[in-house]
DNA sequence: CCTCAATTTCAACGACCGTTGAATTATTCG
DNA sequence: CGAATAATTCAACGGTCGTTGAAATTGAGG
């Protein structure tokens, strides 16, 4: 993590202060929550040492720029779901396969659902982002979407879904609706349809799996198994 | 459209030059522009100057603050598309109800399709603009939304939807998945899945409809008309 | 031509921005 | 202790921002 700046000369080198203040994971943490709070570009490098009760100058000292910043939050955020979403697409794995969607869905319910912010970031950043930023964002996201690929192919070939389908779009429209009812449901819900925010989100949810599982099914009029929503 | 600052005192009214340099509407045209290509806080009075080819501050004579010049774009941009809408949402239509839905999307398409900075704008100040900006934005999206939710209502009527459909959560799903696929697709298919963008695009839209349809039908088993997607 | 109002420009305010180089502090080793 | 080095702070650069009040320009009515 210790980054280019410290060059050192011989065996001299435990010589200064270790952990004095600020560790980079702070300052980190704090990016994090300023990035969304604020957008990419709202957040300056001042806010986000305010927020870590830092100098902002540190900050150049840890990162080279607020980009390289975002691309440490993003190596630190993205592998674990990475992680959890291989075990799930793991071809050994017999469930059903609206199971396993469902079990997909809830890995990015729990890696982003309670982070707006990040959300809204990732998003801007891979339409307006840099290049590099693009790229490793698409990185990222592709090592993801590989697993729902191979969860839909694997469906494809056990009947239990359309042999038709187009399954990288298909990963698409399943994670990405997810994304969107996270988003937006909550901002909308009260004002457009006049619903209380909390119970249209677990409603859109719901219908929406079960639209998509209509959707891409072999037998739609096989109903999904019931115990479905109840598992967390 | 002409503001607050001009209090004329008596019959001496008409004496000023009318049609100097800028006519409000092309201030709109700049602004819209630019509110596009650097989204709502990257878009500076200044940026909107430059493109107009005037002073900056010209922009505040002829509107309150970048805030009021948002809301005029929205008053001109909207209204026509929830016109369209209400047409085909009317009750005599009794087209298929797959044609209809389609042919929603395409009005949506149209009017939004090649415009990817206004709908980033538009979807970033709905869940982070002012309060007023909200609720205006939201205005306009029922006014559109109630359009889907007539025809996705007498769909059902006349036994061509499901009759469990979630009406107002489906209305989202068409029309916001759609707009996903104008943002994203482009962005993500060549980096992610290698696909080109142009390419992707359009099988983007046929199998999110397809998907769609076959997860709203009474009966998915029956497809959708071969000509649907022939029609422009 | 002169007046007067509608329109446009100019100049400036204070604030914040990303970044950098030099100076300063804190810590460990000899 | 004193030197060396890692960590941190300070002060400043040039720049852009939204906004405003005063000044200048424009053109029609008298």
């Amino acid at each position: 993590m210790k980054p280019s700046p410290p060059k050192m000369s011989a065996a001299l080198k435990n010589r200064g202060p270790k952990r004095l203040k600020v560790d980079p994971e702070l300052l980190l943490n704090a990016a994090q929550r300023v990035f969304s709070k604020s957008g990419m570009n709202g957040a300056s490098i001042r806010a986000i040492a305010r927020e870590a009760e830092c100098d902002p100058a540190l900050i150049y000292y840890h990162f080279k720029s607020k980009e390289a910043m975002f691309h440490a939050l993003l190596d630190r955020k993205m592998p674990p779901i990475a992680m959890e979403l291989e075990a799930l697409a793991d071809p050994s794995n017999t469930e059903p396969t609206s199971l396993r969607l469902w079990r997909a869905s809830r890995v990015f319910r729990h890696y982003f659902g309670e982070d707006s912010g990040f959300r809204a970031v990732l998003r801007g950043q891979i339409l307006n982002g840099t290049e590099g930023t693009k790229d490793a964002i698409a990185r990222h996201i592709q090592r993801n979407a590989k697993c729902n690929w191979a969860i839909l192919e694997q469906g494809i070939e056990r009947g239990h879904l359309r042999a038709d389908l187009q399954v990288r779009m298909t990963a698409f429209f399943l994670v990405r609706m997810f994304m969107e009812i996270f988003d937006l449901i909550p901002a909308i819900a009260e004002r457009i349809a006049n619903v209380p925010a909390n119970q249209a989100l677990v409603l859109a949810e719901r219908a929406w799996f079960e639209l998509f599982w209509r959707g891409v099914a072999a037998h739609p009029a096989k109903p999904l198994p019931p115990e479905l929503f109840s598992v967390e």
